[in-house]
DNA sequence: GTCTTAAACTAACGTTTGTTAGTTTGTTAA
DNA sequence: TTAACAAACTAACAAACGTTAGTTTAAGAC
């Protein structure tokens, strides 16, 4: 961890290759090739192919972690915290986009970490299921199962690293303002 | 296309392990060996591992265009329109959920049938988009940027593949009504 | 009993894969 | 001028890859 900056420099443009065919698809010689060298040489500044993925997925779970940790402790109604939640993803969304397609797609192929990445998985998951529950029992939220509400929003915020590329012209604040009317009041009029 | 049943069986044990690791990191031997044979017996039955991963894609690909042709053009509301494209989705979902993987994650994959991938998929969401604006034009939806919203239910949609196995408990009925209420109508009271 | 056919097999192919070892190059510090 | 070091290189490795060719096996039809 804390890699140099030429060590950065393979991770980033790895992520731009796992986006766009999955990490199995992609070879050494890949992104050797993209980086402008050949692919022994990346040899000099990483341990292996899986340490590329790990550190791509690890770094975004954490920060995913540490931003609902703080948002949940905050004393705040359940509706806000679900609105700084979106805001929280559509912020890393729009910094990584790259990674956010290994996070969503390349976990399973984690081996030292796998099981760390599920743990901070399901921790995230659990706070958030936490979230929506009181905002029921508080009466801010309607009555439904919170399984589905959960999974309904979740969806939508681990898809968005697809959808941010195709609209550049819309600004960070306003997607997620736009989001959060969407995905909490709904559409019906 | 029209397949032998041993090919049909094939088809579903690589479906599975496609959905686990993704196209790319299954390996012939792999689908193979879930079948009890070795990798070259495979070759009296299909063309090439390509083949496989075009029959699970086009095949459900066109079950959803057809399927969002009939709905546009039946007399109904927008918000009706909306809910029968949900329970669609329910409905194949929880009928191919390993299928369903490899549509949304291993599309780019594809060779000869890419081009015409992607024009189905252009045109499903096109129809989508088209029947929530004009449930937006006669004011039963909400005057919010349709692509957002197209975004937000599709997301969803597009990721139930993911939790319906852990549901089982759930039927698609309820599951594809608790779903309307939650993408239509929201989940503040 | 022979013929046909479906579906398995063994063996091998040429490539590509991730990775290692050892070497060269260019820059910076002493 | 030389020593040290980072970062590239060439060459090669064993293993795994998708796939082909030719052969065996078992069952049903004539």
């Amino acid at each position: 961890m804390n890699p140099t900056p030429r060590k950065l420099e393979i991770i980033t443009i790895a992520s731009a290759l796992f986006k766009d065919k999955g990490f199995s698809a992609v070879t050494m010689r890949d992104i050797a090739k993209a980086m402008g060298i050949k692919a022994a040489s990346l040899y000099n500044h990483i341990k292996n192919k899986e340490e590329i993925l790990t550190f791509i997925i690890i770094s975004l779970a954490e920060e995913f972690i540490n931003g609902i940790d703080e948002i949940k402790e905050e004393n705040n109604t359940c509706i806000d915290k679900l609105k700084k939640i979106i805001a929280l993803h559509v912020d890393i969304a729009t910094r990584n986009t790259n990674g956010m397609a290994s996070l969503n797609n390349d976990w399973m192929h984690l081996k030292d970490q796998l099981d760390y990445y599920l743990t901070l998985r399901v921790n995230y998951e659990d706070t958030f299921r936490t979230i929506i529950n009181e905002g029921i029992k508080k009466n801010e939220i309607k009555s439904i199962n919170s399984d589905i509400m959960l999974f309904s929003i979740l969806s939508t915020l681990r898809s968005l690293y697809i959808w941010i590329p195709q609209k550049e012209d819309m600004n960070s604040s306003l997607l997620a303002t736009n989001l959060s009317e969407v995905l909490l009041k709904g559409i019906n009029k």
